[in-house]
DNA sequence: GCTATACTTCAACGCACATTGAATCATTTC
DNA sequence: GAAATGATTCAATGTGCGTTGAAGTATAGC
């Protein structure tokens, strides 16, 4: 239960990178129709009152990061749905919680400032004790 | 365990609007920091290679997110340390649940295209046992 | 008082990106 | 074949926002 290893920063651009995709509001908006279920291109442009072509834009930024998938209608392939792909979104909520999870949040003093190189009470107690 | 009410797309613009906050990757550098404890405005610009006026940019987006709290040195109050807002941090988890948990996800057929018309072999059972 | 330090604010710049409207593609239907 | 439908792609536009460099604020030390 001791030493955390400082969760490594390599991941931080892949991480800000899937935020910005989400954090746009209509591709939020999308990512909330999706996760209640299968929607097509159109169904999604009446929802959020959006252009066809919006839409799409916005679905291939959310395809190309891997978080929806797209399947042709096996009758009539000019239909095409979309689905929130599983895993990717399992991968997102871990990622989530590395960064963001309570746990994480540690006590620390500055390295520098006064309250850094002041040695508070509870320090000194420390002090003595190890050395 | 059965009617999932739909979460409201109200939330989703605020929603969006932290996650723009936390998407900017020198800013989840910043806050994967503060995570780690309490650090001053120079002892970040160490850390991201920053110039201490961008440093301040990005922290002042996150005190207005409320993500981030700031408070001056008791002995020389020239020196500012931040940390993180611990009950916004809780919100935000808790947003971020009610939005990508996975127990969100449901199944469901389009309402358009052939295959939101076409009555499937499990639909017809259903239909049969209700009707 | 004057200088140094820690940080903030301001104005200007530049770029990424969402939006727009038109054109294009791929199927299906007649 | 031609027309219609669902969806995508393209070029052009506008703007939000991160960055830059300089000026400003506040406190501490002399």
């Amino acid at each position: 239960m001791s030493s955390t290893p400082v969760p490594l920063p390599g991941n931080v651009q892949n991480m800000a990178e899937l935020l910005r995709v989400v954090a746009e509001p209509k591709r939020l908006l999308i990512l909330d129709l999706l996760m209640q279920g299968v929607h097509c291109n159109c169904e999604l442009g009446k929802a959020l009152q959006l252009a066809p072509n919006l839409i799409s834009h916005h679905l291939s930024v959310l395809r190309k990061a891997g978080l929806v998938d797209m399947e042709r209608d096996a009758l009539d392939a000019r239909w095409v749905y979309y689905t929130i792909n599983r895993a990717a979104l399992d991968e997102l909520n871990n990622a989530w919680d590395v960064f963001f999870g309570p746990a994480r949040i540690q006590p620390r003093r500055p390295s520098c400032g006064p309250a850094g190189t002041l040695i508070l009470d509870d320090e000194m107690d420390r002090r003595q004790h190890n050395e």
